[in-house]
DNA sequence: TACAAAAATTAACGCGCGTAAAAAAACTTT
DNA sequence: AAAGTTTTTTTACGCGCGTTAATTTTTGTA
């Protein structure tokens, strides 16, 4: 490494003995230059520490190398993973991730979009609120900039959709919990958030009637994000006011199993299959914590490498072409059930 | 909205009535024009929806309204929820905060430093992985661009450095459980990623001696992040192996005490402080999880609301200031105690 | 009403890079 | 070795904005 100082792609021209508009094609294309020259320029780039400035480089591109990630909530470890995921897949394909969580507001989700706009992204992958998001904003951002939605779907909005299949991923869980003992109850939020939140619940109702079973929905009261909290604090009511018809419980997501696991600990419920058990409890997700809860968790995995990948290789190709999508794709991924001690 | 398509502050200076470098001063200030001025151009603004282009504007800038913000784990809910309220206040204070994630790899780590010198960030908030960081890179990017170090710290590295005070957090919670049972051994990894680690595990002997009693650490196999997972698999062969010598286990954070947890309860201990229990277990951090576990984790809450704001706090008044602090600034925050039916 | 101070305008340059056109040089093929 | 092809060089312009200096206009005050 030497000490002069590079200024800009000039001076690094000047000291790697190569015309600079050469050297500005290396950087958007190290293959567009012939190979000896590339070495030399790799050479320079040894010795010299150069690299171009962003700013100038982006502010006459409309399309920048930047894809935006837009997660609905990054403190839930679900969203923190499949992030995680997206991120190393733009990343290899020469893309600059730009993370963003909307904190579980429409307001944030929004302005996550608007600075978005800002730089200018070649495309972005957005998991929506779902219920909540103020739905003409997005269609106008997907309209402005393309955009693939993943893990909730909204109606018409962005290049394609790629999520879980509720209805194949809860009906696989209605009938293994049918099978192996009492019918279940389903244990939600009244009023959900998420788009997820409703097909689970008709999917079911569905299932149940296909299995000559009466479904028997518990919708408890709360807001927000706190999931675990809500499964716990109404987990401990119903169970208090005895206001389960059944000894088995399939909760709409895992946060809330979590919630009335705990519940259920505390009012000295003992939860499983065994003979010993009170109560059988199931979810949906596959959540990090899952493998750790007492008892572990029975529930469902949500295919998210092929949710991830699919969505990356959408909005990319999207990119590539340069045009819209002819039709929307909607594609939805099986579940898996993954059997522990809870159920 | 007028449909008349504004491409530049030319246009838009033109459209509005007020020349271009009045609207450049306004974009860089409001308050720097005459208030007449600032009604007419935010009226033209209602009206044309009209930008910046954040390109050109940083093009000549060194010093641009980037404030980078590096964690060494979002999967981690305790950095994802300390990462949030730190991105709140940057935003509050006018700027706009990069959130980045190690994953847990000194190379994604220097990665993210090397992806953010090239946007040329005012400062940047990092919480680095600690033993397995480059420290070399990390020392050599702090020169160049202000830093401000939180959570773990490094000899030396950033302006300041904002985190917990680990004896005193440990010796509160030695003190406790001594107080109320029997003395704790000490639950940790043999080989810890994070300086936190080594400082509680000396904290903990201290505390130890300091109560007479013979400090006993239990020392686990395990690499990488899945503290969880360690804790359970090394806790069930300790467990089965009896190699407790009391009946009270301080584990070296909640993750690896939610595994713990999880490992005794499929083991058939009952784990509390009642007469009834044959184990007690406490952790440290008040992870967002340990209000949830069977039973409710006892344990120590870092008081990161504090961390985050004063570390925010430390790195805009060293960009405002625009020099070095004389001093190497070093705060510790007291962890609370919080007592739940885990120890 | 005059006059100083503050604010806005005009004109112009530069930032670092992309890119286009024409000329020169370097390789390939026959 | 000559002709043909590919690559590089030279020259020059433009992008959108920051910024400066000189000038004009507006505002506040005596």
């Amino acid at each position: 490494m030497t000490n002069a100082k590079i200024r800009n792609m000039e001076d690094f021209a000047r000291v790697s003995g190569i015309s600079r508009p050469t050297i500005s094609k290396y950087f958007n294309d190290p293959d567009s230059v012939r190979k000896s020259t590339r070495a030399r320029i790799e050479a320079a780039l040894e010795r010299y520490d150069y690299r171009p400035n962003i700013y100038a480089i982006n502010q006459n591109r409309q399309q920048t190398k930047n894809v935006g990630l837009v997660v609905p909530n990054l403190t839930d470890p679900f969203f923190a993973g499949i992030a995680r995921v997206i991120e190393e897949q733009i990343v290899a394909a020469g893309f600059n991730p730009l993370l963003l969580s909307s904190h579980g507001g429409p307001d944030q989700e929004v302005a996550n979009l608007d600075s978005l706009r800002a730089i200018k992204p070649a495309g972005v992958l957005l998991a929506p609120l779902g219920r909540a998001s103020q739905i003409t904003k997005l269609a106008e951002f997907a309209e402005e900039i393309p955009t693939v939605l993943f893990d909730a779907n909204l109606d018409g909005i962005g290049e394609a959709f790629f999520g879980s299949d509720n209805d194949q991923s809860i009906g696989l869980i209605v009938d293994y919990l049918c099978r192996t003992g009492e019918p279940p109850v389903f244990f939600e939020m009244k009023t959900p958030i998420n788009p997820n939140a409703f097909k689970r619940r008709a999917a079911y109702v569905a299932a149940m009637e296909r299995l000559s079973h009466d479904p028997h929905l518990i919708q408890v009261d709360g807001e927000g994000w706190d999931f675990e909290d809500i499964g716990f604090t109404e987990g401990s009511r119903v169970i208090s006011e005895h206001k389960l018809p059944t000894n088995t419980v399939l909760c709409s997501n895992d946060r809330l199993a979590i919630g009335l696991l705990s519940a259920a600990f505390e009012s000295g419920m003992r939860v499983g299959q065994g003979a010993g058990s009170a109560l059988r409890i199931a979810g949906h997700d596959d959540h990090p914590f899952s493998r750790f809860t007492c008892p572990r968790l029975t529930t469902i995995s949500q295919d998210y490498a092929a949710i991830a990948s699919r969505s990356v290789k959408a909005i990319l190709s999207r990119i590539e072409k340069g045009e819209r999508a002819k039709t929307r794709e909607v594609t939805l991924f099986d579940g898996r059930l993954v059997m522990r001690g809870s159920a």
